[in-house]
DNA sequence: TGCATTCACCTAAAGCGTTTAGGCAAACAG
DNA sequence: CTGTTTGCCTAAACGCTTTAGGTGAATGCA
């Protein structure tokens, strides 16, 4: 029985790609099994079932995402952190839809607690040092960029913008423009 | 054989509530068949798959809400437009969580060109009347709009917001006063 | 080196969802 | 009341998931 070497770590890592190749919501165990040419019941010694495996791609691909988001605002502040970061989910999505659309599956409570997620809203925070913005605002103002950067990723992967004018980069620089003057002028005061 | 009066129409209905109740993704033909009290095979003379299905369930999610947000916006307009076909979507997703995911589910082009989808999208551009916006800025603000609306109902739904101040509810209303001032003043240079 | 232990991968089997093919009986049309 | 349509059925094949238990390869210790 030659062995292969399998590992959580490896099993995780060939998954992430496998979602790039084939799809997030298509990649199985079955199919894992298949690409290492072994059988399906040895992969449940390295992950406890299907929906752990997906978690586990799920966290990778968050961290992964956070380590080159930090990279992206490392030195950069205002504006021009703010388009880096947000120009680091666009080029994931692109360059990695399946681990994107990973990176955007629903954990549940404890296991997000415990992810890279809170890395992701604390750069986003930290790029909210370069605007005025005082609690709760702030607050406010991290789970809309949080929206519009899910959302945004979201609707191209699924082709929301494809095959109209103004194409999608266009309309991604544009939106940063306006995200960029809405922070520097963030209504305090609901406006009637 | 007593016939319980199956058709595409009543399938999709209740495989609409099957989703508010267990969730989009756990929508199954075998449970919607043990719901009817009929055995699986018979649901394939009224669905042709599974896959079709799921997509009847999202049309029919995306025409409701259409339907809803055409009411809304009726005799309104500028941020009174805004917040009220804002709030539907919103509504929609706490409401009828499965259905909003099934709207929220990734259509293959045509069938999403055929949707209510386009709807959605005339409507979002027919709320920007109130506004002044031109092409593509109009377009612009559309794809922002709907990255906002799609994503903070995606991370509300995840749980994203649930267990930390401020509460969401006060974050939408802050996001709806932030995009309202961002509309009313849209960065028509990109501003350096 | 030889033996014991560990561990990686296997086979077998059960459970469940999907899907197709073909059959029977209820509803309906004339 | 007879013939047709059609709604729901049984049967069966297939794929994915998961568990239980076995075998042989790697590893460690005397």
């Amino acid at each position: 029985m030659a062995r292969v070497g399998l590992s959580t770590e490896r099993l995780v890592r060939a998954g992430a790609e496998l979602a790039d190749e084939i799809g997030f919501e298509l990649v199985t165990a079955s199919e894992l099994a298949r690409r290492f040419d072994v059988k399906v019941a040895s992969l449940y010694s390295h992950v406890k079932n299907s929906q752990d495996l997906k978690t586990r791609i799920s966290l990778f691909a968050l961290e992964e995402l956070a380590d080159r988001a930090a990279d992206a605002i490392a030195g950069r502040a205002g504006k021009d952190a703010l388009v880096a970061f947000a120009n680091v989910y666009r080029d994931y999505g692109r360059d990695h839809p399946g681990r994107a659309a990973a990176a955007r599956m629903r954990l549940d409570p404890e296991t997000a607690a415990a992810s890279a997620g809170v890395r992701h809203a604390q750069m986003t925070r930290a790029i909210l040092r370069g605007y005025d913005l005082t609690e709760p605002d702030a607050t406010h103002a991290v789970r809309l960029l949080g929206s519009v950067f899910h959302g945004y990723a979201s609707l191209e992967s699924a082709g929301g913008f494809s095959h109209s004018a103004p194409d999608s980069e266009e309309t991604w620089t544009r939106i940063l423009d306006a995200l960029d003057a809405l922070l520097r002028n963030w209504p305090t005061e609901p406006t009637p």
